[in-house]
DNA sequence: TATGATTGGATTGTCGACAATATGGCATAT
DNA sequence: ATATGCCATATTGTCGACAATCCAATCATA
């Protein structure tokens, strides 16, 4: 064996990739995992930490230290810093300088920005979906609404947020507007990381059939309606973030006025 | 004088950082231009090309070869590659696959989609300022206003686009909400490369004193107002520039269908 | 025993080098 | 003379290695 380059990877070797680096040599045959190119590594990598989150299978403050996800990954540490520059810029992993990246912990100011600018895009996105969206999506949209109040009664609270969040997401696919659903996809991945701050009772928002009386409304064709309950849907849950909290951190570096 | 060492910057490599590269030997000394942190070389290229983007001396479409921004701040390309990328999610440039960046250029549809979710952003903007502005800052903005009319008067077109930009920068910074004050900025830098696409002949759009108007509105805390003149300020900016268009482009590759 | 400095290990930041790909010029054939 | 295929050059993508920094345990000292 080839000294101990590899071998701890991390949970298990099993060995992904230890020469294959040269691309010449084996075009056809893969390695191993790596069915696509370098930049649908990248794209797993990504969507492995994202989907974590939003699972809250990772939980805020975690440590994303570069050796093992490139172990993890049989990656290099180039690919594996570029996928954290790129969570970073999403704001999904905070990154300290010479400290390493962690999964971003929202204060509770960040909260209040993050639900304000959440209600100005959904409203936003409630009105375009209203008068573009046609018969078939929202159909679709219900069935999902299905799902997501099954997972409510069955109590699985991991696909009952993971669908939560599902269903505020394909609205903002549905307003025809990538910018405006990309920036919606930023603030939910964030709102995932704050409900994960906040719920350390295991608590999870009730929500009652508020999304699918927003739909009602946007099949009536009446937008400001409910874009009206759409902003009360979200204050509501902003409320009942801010009342579990604990308060915030005491930090003391904020009791000290400083930093 | 010291060798080379900054000389120069560009146009000629001459020999910039020499062997400059460790931290330790020179802790006080400055080797040369690098006043801060590498952090901070990473913004000045950023501020580099963003600004000139904001000021249109930066076309869309202009290739933005790694080599020379090397050369041209005195760093290696990791720290070149690491703006680019940046620049990238930002969507100043476009980062094409083995091919390089250059400077975004926004394609029609784009456009569109641009100028729908600006009309969004600035309305809840403009609802947030009007509540929580002061006379202070509505003080500051109209001092902002004056220089703008100035430079309109005086035919300095630059220094127009600059200032009118400005002012709707200043707005989203008014709005106390540094999420929606960041996506503004980068819609705002998006619409900057717009009109340098479709600005060929050199005409500005006049704009009346349409900011003064929505000023007025907000002092006098007549929000929706506000917002009103807002929207219709955006849509014949938006009106404007899709006239002059030069029809977009028939890029084949559109003309067949694919890509 | 507690406090402070010090040192060793681990992790990150940066660079240079190599491989792969794209671009442009050149020769050749029709 | 134009078009097609090939080759040389330039540029990008990725990796490994070194240096700098941070963290934690150890040790000295009051």
């Amino acid at each position: 064996m080839p000294k101990s380059t590899e071998s701890l990877s991390t949970p298990r070797p099993g060995r992904r990739a230890p020469p294959p680096r040269q691309r010449s040599p084996a075009p056809p045959v893969e390695d191993t995992v790596a069915e696509g190119d370098s930049a649908d590594v990248e794209a797993r990598i990504y969507r492995a930490v994202f989907d974590s989150v939003m699972s809250q299978r990772l939980k805020p403050g975690t440590k994303l230290p570069e050796a093992p996800l490139c172990e993890l990954f049989g990656v290099s540490r180039s690919v594996a810093r570029k996928v954290l520059q790129k969570l970073a810029h999403d704001h999904i992993v905070q990154l300290r300088p010479n400290r390493g990246a962690i999964v971003a912990v929202p204060t509770r100011e960040e909260t209040r920005q993050i639900f304000e600018a959440r209600r100005a895009l959904e409203a936003a996105i409630v009105r375009l979906v209203t008068e573009r969206a046609t018969a078939r999506d929202l159909k679709a949209l219900r069935e999902q609404l299905r799902e997501e109040h099954q997972a409510m009664h069955r109590f699985d609270q991991p696909a009952w947020a993971r669908l939560a969040s599902a269903y505020h997401l394909r609205l903002a696919e549905l307003s025809g507007n990538p910018i405006l659903q990309r920036y919606l996809v930023e603030i939910v991945s964030r709102c995932s990381l704050i409900v994960a701050v906040h719920q350390p009772p295991g608590n999870a928002a009730c929500e009652h059939d508020e999304h699918e009386r927003i739909v009602d409304c946007i099949a009536r064709g009446e937008a400001e309606e409910a874009v009206k309950l759409m902003d009360q849907h979200l204050r509501e849950l902003e409320e009942h973030l801010m009342l579990v909290s604990p308060g915030d951190e005491k930090s003391l570096a904020k009791l000290l006025g400083l930093r």
